[in-house]
DNA sequence: ATAAATTTAAACCGACCGGTCTAATTCACC
DNA sequence: GGTGAATTAGACCGGTCGGTTTAAATTTAT
């Protein structure tokens, strides 16, 4: 049970000063203070940054999945309202978080895509998971006949995610959530039937 | 006339690599050795690397303005078919390079819209820029009926571009032009009259 | 209670970062 | 052809980077 210092909170400081700041920028130093850790708890944690980084991927992008299924479930609604609903609940997680860090998979992908494979991989495979939970549900919509039916439910779902990254892209760069609501107006008002 | 090296290829050599490997992960030395000149020269030239990032994203930005209006302008085809072969061209122009770097003002936005307000607000200027050309396209091609009127034709631009960057960046995370065909077909078919 | 194992703590390391400095060179102009 | 300004050249600087090391403190097991 544990000594002073636990993984699970230094890894989701991370994943708030990465999502934020990006990976480059972000020293070890900064994670350290970030929590109070010393450097030799961090190194007894993880092997390296790129180790860090990792799993930093991997506890945030799990709890993604497992938040977007949450509300994805509840059947009280029908299919397009709740994936709508969820990216209205996503907009306004990233509004009170000041519109100042968009999604940690997208980021890492823009600024490791060119050089750092074992990063960009892992986090591709992880947006490709969300892909599949979200393009479940677009299927369902489309059998219930409110969304197109003429697109592969999947190739939508893929086209709606990479969609919102880029206007959580526009909304970190003016610090304004405008653009996620007019891109949510435009996408859903496009694919319904 | 100039010496032996001069600005505007320092400044191409660097929006080179800045697309590719992201602003923090390129260092002065590395823009030194990919054009072969010393320190001093760098320094002659740019302040700061700071400013010589800012005179990076003026001549990129301003060269990819002049490359769209080049491709628009193309009065032959209808303003939709050329809209659509912009993107196609640029699709071509992602493929030949690679699918390894994307757009340089998306990848900064995303990579320093969290921590420097100077370069990221420049991008931002920059693509709101590029957003008013393809926008007075679009009205054309909404008044001869080829898109839905229903949307701003400034608003369309912008879900047009954001949405383009992020196929981008699935394209660079993955290094395959897929995601660009899917994004061009999907998007076209959506917002055709 | 004590020994073994693990975690905490921070000083320390070489490498590299952005940036400066001085000297040699090259150019434009008289 | 000589002169002053601009450019080229790269050694050099302090600071910070990711990472290592050694020792003290803490927890667990006996």
């Amino acid at each position: 049970m544990g000594y002073k210092h636990n993984k699970e909170d230094i890894v989701l400081a991370g994943s708030q000063l990465f999502r934020k700041q990006g990976y480059h920028n972000v020293g070890i130093n900064d994670i350290l203070k970030s929590c109070n850790i010393p450097k030799g708890s961090f190194y007894n944690f993880f092997e390296s940054k790129e180790d860090f980084a990792a799993q930093v991927i991997e506890q945030y992008s799990e709890n993604s999945i497992a938040y977007v299924k949450s509300l994805l479930e509840k059947k009280a609604s029908s299919p397009l309202a709740r994936i709508k609903g969820m990216y209205k609940q996503m907009i306004q997680d990233n509004i009170a978080e000041g519109c100042s860090q968009g999604c940690l998979i997208g980021n890492l992908s823009v600024e490791l895509g060119g050089t750092n494979d074992r990063l960009s991989t892992h986090a591709n495979e992880k947006f490709m998971e969300l892909i599949k939970v979200i393009g479940s549900v677009i299927e369902e919509a489309q059998e219930k006949g409110e969304i197109k039916a003429e697109q592969d439910p999947h190739e939508l779902a893929e086209y709606l995610h990479s969609g919102f990254f880029g206007a959580l892209t526009r909304m970190k760069v003016n610090r304004n959530p405008v653009y996620l609501n007019k891109w949510l107006k435009l996408t859903f008002g496009l694919i319904k039937s």
